[in-house]
Formats: C-alpha cells, structure tokens, sequence
DNA sequence: AAGCCAGACTAACAAGTGTTAGTTTGGCAA
DNA sequence: TTGCCAAACTAACACTTGTTAGTCTGGCTT
C-alpha cells in the first residue's frame, strides 16, 4: 500500500517552513493559509488546531532522536564510534527535515499538553549522552575535562546544523559527518 | 556622575526575561506590565514602543561584540590565543546578560528597521571569524579542515552559551572560558 | 443520472493585540 | 503651602487572533 501524501501533510510541510522564518508564535493561521492558498477557515478540514500542528512537527522528531539514541546506546563500540553515531543521526535527521528542527530547537515551549513528554525525551537523551562520554573518560579514551562541557559542546553545534546545512550547497552527508566529527573530536590543534 | 537605572531600564531588563522564556512575539504589552506590576498603558510613559524594547536589546549586544572583535582582530597574537579571547568575549558577555542572548540569537528577525544593521554586523563578525581561522590554517596552527565548518562548529557553542550558563551555579567565568578553549581547540581525544 | 462528500468557501464570534488620549496622584522644589 | 511633574491610572480605539458554523461546488461512485 503506498501512503499517500494528504492535504493535512502538505499543510504541515507548510507550517514548517514558515515556523522556521518567524516562529510559532509569529505565524498566524490566516500566513499559513495564505501559503497553502486558501481562507484560514478551510485548514480546519484537515487539521484541528495550530497548537496540534506544533505537536506533530516538534513530538516526532524528538522521538525519531530518541530512537536513534536508543539504539547507539545498545550497540557494541567504543566511545569514540558512538559519538560518531550521535553525528551521523543528527546530520542525517537534519538533513531531511531541516525546517522541523527550527522548531524543535525554538518553539519547544509553546507545546502545552505535550511539553512534559517532550522535556522528559529531551532530559533523557542529555543523560544517556552524557553517560556515554562518561564511560569514555573511565575507559580512557576521552580527556578528562568536565563531562557536561564536553556534552554541551558537542550538543549545541550539532543542534544549531539546521542554520547551517542549508547553506553548504550539496555537500555530501557522509563527509559533513565525518568533517564534523573529527573537529568535535580531534579538535583543530595542528 | 552616577549613572541611574531610569523606569526604562527596568522595563528592559524585565521585557528581557519575558522575552527569553517565551520569544518576543509571545510576550503582549500585558504580559510586561504585569510583571512590572503596572498597567500596559502606563509602559508607555517609558517606551516609545513594543519594537524598541527589542531593539535596544539586540542592537547593543551585537555592537557589543563587534567592538570585541575588533579589539581581537587588530591584536598581536597567535590564531590560538585569537580564539581564547573570541570564546572569553563570549563568555564575558553572555555571563552579563544571559538572557539578553536569547533574544539576540532567537527574535533577531522580528527587528524591523534594524534588520539589515543587525544582519551587516553579523555577518562581518563571522567574516573576521572565518579570516582569523584561514589565517591560522596558512601559519600551519590548525589542521586544514574547511575553515567554515571550525567556524560553524565554535561559533553553535559559544551562541549557545546562554542556554547552559545559568544551570552552571557560579563557576568562574575564567575557569569555564579555559575549559571550553580547551574543548574546542583540542578535542576531546586523548 | 443521481447522489455523495472532500474540500473549498463566506461570515462571524469572542478574546486578545499594540497603542493613544486624557486624567489622577503623591512627593519634591520653590 | 503651592505648584510642578514623573509616573501611575481608566477607558477606549482599531485591528488581529484562533476558531466555529453553515454553505457551495465539482468530480467520482453507483
């Protein structure tokens, strides 16, 4: 069966886009329309609320990161090849939905029944990170400098890639990757 | 002669920490006089407009740190001690006025006639980034990885400071700014 | 040909928006 | 004591907000 692409969808597409260049709270339902190019009253056949559109753009991606941690965490590498995991998952989800992220990173407090879910996936994959970097200092294989510092280091550049991977036309994702880990990782000392 | 802190000033500095928890265009008049415990109108004895409380946060912290750059670029020093000053700059500044920092990195676009000033500043900022780092990979200083993407990865973190700064209880701004140098400079390899 | 219905429309709502005009008040300078 | 004035107030404005109700239309199914 092939899964159609509905008009809700597009509407959500849509949003994105527009929450990426004003922000949630800055883009009206009658914007939204005006992009879809309709009146705002007839986005409510498709949807049921503005609030439901943040939920939709901002929930499934901290569950698609949520997954791929799970994932990492479980696999049998070292230190030094998970953290290359954690780059690849956020260039790769990035890469796909650079719009979506502007939200994820911005627009995460507007959601109202669901921001309890969204901090704890949030909390949750910042402690496995962390415990990850940990396990890498007690093997030795990763100075011995502060672990949130390292963690909130690496985590703010891989957060802010949605500013910037649209700018670097067609680079590949597997070298962006791989540039990426080894300046995080190896530094930029000669 | 003492400088005052005028009505306006306060006004400011509370529209600044409204401002980071909900982004500009979330926060109404009423939400600031209320926590200014005043009625909106009476806001506007102090403030010409909405508009203006924005610019005067985001103008005076991006000419903040042009005039640092400037101070760094003209400066005789190696790129490596460039870079420690450029993250203590971050450091210093965001410390100040961490909540100042969220408007600047997150409501900068809904700036109306300052738009295209703040955008000039900004980007003239990450041109004498970029040109400190090309200088630094041609002196054989740091590796030869693309200068844009070192550029990139450094400038997240720092820009991202103020999201983490606050939840450090008072560590000293000297020890955190040597700490992130050595992340970003070094790696975290060992 | 008939009828269904997805998906658009118009019209309107109640509440909230930034802002203005005009008024009151309490404490300091004269 | 009087007069001034910074700084608060009330009342209101014109407009925008998310959302609902009800209607129309054109193409597909039967």
């Amino acid at each position: 069966m092939i899964t159609e692409v509905t008009r809700r969808d597009e509407i959500i597409k849509t949003a994105t886009k527009l929450f990426k260049e004003k922000g949630y709270s800055a883009v009206t339902m009658r914007d939204l329309a005006t992009a879809m190019g309709m009146k705002a009253a007839s986005l409510y056949n498709h949807i049921n609320s503005k609030q439901e559109i943040l939920k939709a753009i901002i929930i499934s991606l901290a569950e698609e990161f949520t997954q791929g941690m799970e994932l990492i965490k479980k696999s049998d590498s070292t230190t030094i090849e998970k953290l290359n995991f954690i780059v690849e998952l956020h260039v790769n989800i990035t890469t796909k939905n650079t719009y979506g992220m502007a939200s994820l990173n911005n627009d995460w407090m507007h959601l109202e029944d669901q921001l309890a879910y969204y901090l704890r996936l949030r909390k949750n994959y910042e402690q496995d990170f962390v415990d990850i970097i940990k396990a890498g200092i007690s093997s030795n294989e990763i100075t011995e400098t502060n672990p949130e510092v390292i963690m909130f280091s690496i985590l703010s550049t891989l957060r802010s890639l949605y500013l910037w991977i649209p700018k670097k036309e067609q680079v590949s994702v597997k070298t962006l990757a791989q540039n990426l880990s080894d300046v995080l990782i190896y530094g930029i000392n000669k």
